[in-house]
DNA sequence: TTCGTTGCAAATGTTTTGCACCTGA
DNA sequence: TCAGGTGCAAAACATTTGCAACGAA
């Protein structure tokens, strides 16, 4: 396992992640870092979201739809995504953890984690129905 | 809503999903479709494999990485996908449909929903470790 | 005849990568 | 010094789309 080098564009990338509670797109962390870095890249961005998922720091969520996004807070939580606009959102909801077990009864494999993401309507895109 | 139409390539296609158990991906649905029709092109099998899954005919599935995968079986189940080998497999187990309640407690948009994917090795990955 | 469907190819959107240069340890 | 990190641009990958021709109703 190589040796993790300080970068600054990497520490500006996880704050700016720690500080946000809206799950950014890569282009939209590319677009707030480059006003502090102007010539980083869009690879490094790249590059940098996916070393700091890889050793957990921050998570990537998968929508299902359009590019994924980033979550600076690690801790586990659930997340409800809007059929509107999109919009990521994090549920305060009871752990359901469990889920695993009743999926691992009749399963010969090894389960040892499980996404779930709840779809359906956020409250802004009601009102303006 | 467009008057839908008869085509032997779209029949084609929910046949041999409804035929596989295996969640293939838009690729390999148009190798197998082209021993049939040899002059299928792949954007008729996303065309229609994206027409099947609105008309609700078909699933997708986003495994969160890699391309998407088709599943001819609507019936509500859950999936497992293997972080070794990627292959998905359906899931014995009993409904968890009621966690949507539990997302729904706190929160105030509507929720209609959700997917759960879980993860981890499956018993063949298992077996050549 | 009408309008949904197709094949083809080009375009799109997202993410990854090769490479020469830069930088932290 | 030197392995890891960066910027840049090109490539890879999955998917969508414009268009003229085709085919079902």
């Amino acid at each position: 396992m190589a040796a993790l080098k300080y970068s600054r564009q990497r520490e500006s990338i996880k704050e700016f992640l720690q500080n946000r509670y809206d799950h950014p797109t890569a282009d939209t962390i590319y677009d707030s870092i480059r006003t502090i870095y102007p010539n980083i890249s869009l690879g490094t961005v790249y590059r940098n979201l996916s070393l700091l998922a890889n050793i957990g720091e921050i998570n990537k969520i998968s929508t299902g739809d359009g590019p994924d996004r980033f979550d600076g807070n690690v801790a586990p939580h659930y997340h409800f995504i809007c059929r509107s606009c999109h919009s990521v959102i994090d549920l305060d909801m009871e752990d359901i953890g469990y889920i695993k077990d009743v999926a691992s009864k009749n399963f010969n494999g090894k389960i040892d984690g499980h996404i779930t993401n709840f779809y359906g309507i956020c409250e802004e895109c009601i009102k303006n129905l």
